[in-house]
DNA sequence: TTAACATAGTTGCACGTGCAACCAATTTTG
DNA sequence: CAAAATTGGTTGCACGTGCAACTATGTTAA
């Protein structure tokens, strides 16, 4: 009979191990390739690529974060000039975030960078493993969500 | 042929996603159990239950933080109660970080709720996937630490 | 229509992270 | 042995995170 211990029957510290290599990795990519640029900000500037000005509150949505840490996160991108805010007219408690020419830019010019680092971190997986490492990934959401959400 | 982009050819988003989740689930698990412990402390505990009176330096190495991640991480565990510190006394520069009673308490009375939470995580994954994703993990890190350390 | 409630965003607080710079103690080296 | 280099740990800074509490605005219901 095998002992239970995090180690043997878990896959959730390796899960947890690898995703912080992995974010240190790619900040350091891009740092060392002339990008300002983090992980989250990133994310931030993809998806205002795909849509501009979108709601504050949006984006917290489909960044998976509460509405504080997209307050934060906004408020440094538009310190670094990757982003503007402006409230809207219709509702005054709304605030749409728009990306400014320079964010724009960067967004381009990086996403090669990620889609670099992104292959770098895959190398000698197998596109089936690849396949079923997100389905175990999805399973893994599901088991949370049945519970959680974040609250604000 | 198909298009690359981060979601077609990657791993990588899926286990980010999943690893923020789950962090934030524990957390929440633990809280809701009656535990003021976060993970990152938790994990202190276990290794200082493992082998008590540790170096910060090889805390910090085992744990995969920088010295100065580390420093804060004791720093309020022993404002909780759970550590204290020693200077050693062959070599001043040296801290020893040591399990209070109520650490080692804390340690014994969460472990079994952090078996059960990653149980739960883990519900409905086979255990021939739970291998295959360790196996990923693994090449996932060799790919990452065949050119990176932290640095402090 | 005004009072109660809901929503969007911000702020204080506590926590976690790494880098660069720094202090103090120890080791190496000339 | 004294100067230089190294090592262990801390601090300032910048960044990211969630919760609770708060402001301002908008909506709903009595």
């Amino acid at each position: 009979m095998k002992k239970d211990t995090l180690e043997t029957i878990s896959l959730i510290p390796w899960i947890g191990k690898t995703a912080k290599y992995m974010d240190y990795y790619i900040g350091d990519f891009m740092k060392s390739n002339g990008f300002n640029l983090s992980k989250e900000q990133f994310i931030v500037l993809k998806y205002l690529n795909e849509k501009d000005g979108r709601k504050q509150n949006d984006l917290a949505f489909i960044t998976n974060r509460s509405k504080t840490a997209l307050t934060r996160l906004i408020q440094t991108m538009e310190k670094k000039g990757y982003v503007s805010r402006s409230t809207c007219e219709k509702d005054m408690r709304i605030n749409h975030v728009y990306l400014t020419p320079y964010g724009r830019e960067t967004w381009k010019k990086s996403y090669p960078y990620f889609l670099e680092v992104v292959k770098e971190l895959q190398k000698g997986i197998a596109e089936e493993d690849i396949m079923r490492v997100q389905k175990v990934m999805k399973q893994i959401q599901i088991n949370i969500n049945l519970r959680t959400t974040i609250n604000q």
